[in-house]
DNA sequence: CTGTATTACGAAACCGGTTTCGGCAAGACA
DNA sequence: TGTCTTGCCGAAACCGGTTTCGTAATACAG
């Protein structure tokens, strides 16, 4: 008898259930079921517990756009796409968003997601976002040094996480894969294979996780006792013709190097070039370890030896992230980092002799 | 001395302005201002321009929540990845979305992403975007023959529109590629330049464009005069390695093709492999023509021939419809097929006799 | 010049929530 | 036993819009 309220209304198809029909069920008001569902301390324990089965068992979600209007949050992340840096993100794309809106949905939250061209249209896309509350705050991919998205939200007091680190920004909050610890294990896991004289080719010095790497590297040459050579290291190459030709020019040195590190995955398929044109057998001539994990790098022959990045996870945790942060907690509290994955698929060998 | 009403509350930072402040800045009532702007015939000519200009003039605009909470509409489209079809989409993700928000935005509309793995998921993930109002229509990538999430939305009453067609689906909207007139045109070009033995090597045969694109690949052999030979036809390759293997099947025939049609680049990806491994040389031993436009295809050498979709343009278009759609034109007249265009870059030849 | 139909707007209810405020009952304390 | 808290909830205002309804002013017809 207690239930049969809910069917007073039969109305068309979907009859959605509302505070009011959950009042009317409970024999309480709105303002007590609100506050009971949002647990606030005046209403008694017995009766948050009442009204939160009732909103299980009549499935009675509230309309976050309903709730917008008073609370000025919508429930939802947004992110936006730049199409500039184009084929950067482009292979992780679907996983990372996958992730973005699996971390966002197990918190109710949804995913709003606007791109942009230039930059000025860039800065345009989050304020009308913010304007008309399409989104609570934003996952910045792709940090760069400095990041001015980064900025303006800060200015704006609008929270927002990194995909990427930044010392810049002081009351910041990002997730990152140590791509210098990564960087660091490469040069010792070639100077354990009796290389000694080992390239390095960068990505973008744009963006931050360029620094890092690079000093991942040199840390690595220095833990392994190997002097750091600058005319072994080149940087910039984002793509596949970019590293192809980075390759050919630390080849074409005098005293080259027998292995090579890359930054990037993508510029480690052009080393593969490279070094197919000089006649360089991979993983016996010329050794390389690369990062990322794409999905090419276990085609080619050898198959890549790349530390690989969860995308998915990280689009997870980001979601997580900002959510904590929308939700009250200081961005400076909200800082992670994990380790990429070794994927020893047998592109380095023993160093020739 | 008129608008100064306007800064009577000097708030902190963004002030937002609220259809209160239009009505008291004009002197008129909310409900009026409201009727103006969304163009209510009970309102004169004068009044609706002078309070459209005022709106423009304080940069006013409404709450799409605000307004969601009594039309039930939040101005924003939806859009589900499907993660199982994984490398379906990946390459043309991010200009995808790039179209689809640039569609949505000019129309005030944004775009919701979220994501499901299995295809029970996938219905839930529809129907709580629903619940909550966090769509007003979706977007539906890569339509399959009978398409089940065409099904579940026209059952619930709710716009959508196809990227690709249907014709089971009565009253539905679409945006399409007319693949099967690229298919037809790629067996006239092979047969101007002699070939009479062309394979075919289709995409997976549950999603629609692959009953299309035979279907104008056999048109085409009529129409061309040459005889249908199923012993040339293959399907099911979606990547590189499917399609390898289908080309070697198609080589080691008794009398192979002299060239062959995939209606996927990176089919046709795999049988640049395939022919490398048997010694025959793209473009003179071996004709092939391909369709998508993938970046990969102008790296191979020689470069992919290819039936180039403009997948941006596309996404435009088709939040476009959707929010026609959803302003209420009837579905059935809201349909668009463009043609592919071909890139000519040569991995065609003459036939060699 | 009166009666009726139109036009153009104001008043107020409403949508589905949140939040402030106030009050009643029970327990604590003197 | 009387008062002061404290706990717990109801009443009502509010958020920013939309929509129904009523009505004053004007137009038109008779």
């Amino acid at each position: 008898m207690t239930g049969d309220a809910t069917v007073l209304t039969a109305k068309k198809a979907t009859a959605r259930v509302t505070i009011s029909d959950m009042a009317r069920a409970l024999g309480l008001t709105k303002s007590t079921v609100s506050r009971a569902l949002n647990g606030y301390p005046d209403i008694s324990e017995a009766t948050q517990m009442r009204v939160k089965r009732m909103a299980e068992q009549l499935n009675y979600h509230p309309l976050s756009h309903a709730q917008a209007i008073k609370t000025g949050r919508t429930r939802s992340l947004g992110l936006v796409l730049q199409l500039s840096d184009h084929d950067a993100q482009r292979p992780f794309l679907a996983e990372f968003l996958a992730g973005l809106s699996e971390g966002a949905s197990t918190e109710d939250y949804t995913l709003t997601v606007a791109s942009a061209d230039d930059h000025a249209h860039l800065i345009a896309t989050f304020r009308n976002l913010l304007r008309d509350g399409k989104a609570d705050g934003f996952i910045l991919p792709r940090a760069v040094q400095n990041d001015p998205r980064a900025r303006m939200l800060q200015d704006a007091g609008v929270p927002f996480v990194l995909f990427g680190r930044q010392e810049e920004q002081s009351a910041c909050s990002w997730y990152d894969v140590r791509g210098e610890d990564a960087m660091h294990e490469a040069v010792l896991h070639l100077s354990q294979l009796g290389h000694r004289r080992i390239g390095f080719i960068n990505g973008g010095h744009a963006y931050s996780y360029a620094t890092l790497r690079e000093a991942g590297f040199l840390s690595g040459l220095a833990h392994a006792g190997l002097t750091e050579d600058r005319d072994l290291m080149m940087s910039d190459a984002v793509t596949q013709e970019a590293g192809c030709a980075a390759a050919h020019v630390l080849l074409a040195r005098n005293n080259p190097p027998t292995a090579i590190i890359c930054a990037i995955d993508r510029a480690a398929l052009g080393v593969y070039a490279a070094a197919a044109e000089r006649g360089l057998a991979i993983g016996k001539d010329l050794s390389i370890i690369a990062y990322d994990g794409i999905q090419e790098g276990a085609n080619v022959s050898p198959p890549l030896s790349t530390f690989a990045v969860d995308t998915r996870a990280a689009g997870v945790r980001l979601a997580q992230l900002l959510i904590r942060q929308i939700q009250g907690e200081a961005p400076d509290t909200l800082r992670e980092t994990v380790p990429a994955t070794f994927l020893d698929r047998g592109s380095t060998g023993p160093a020739i002799t």
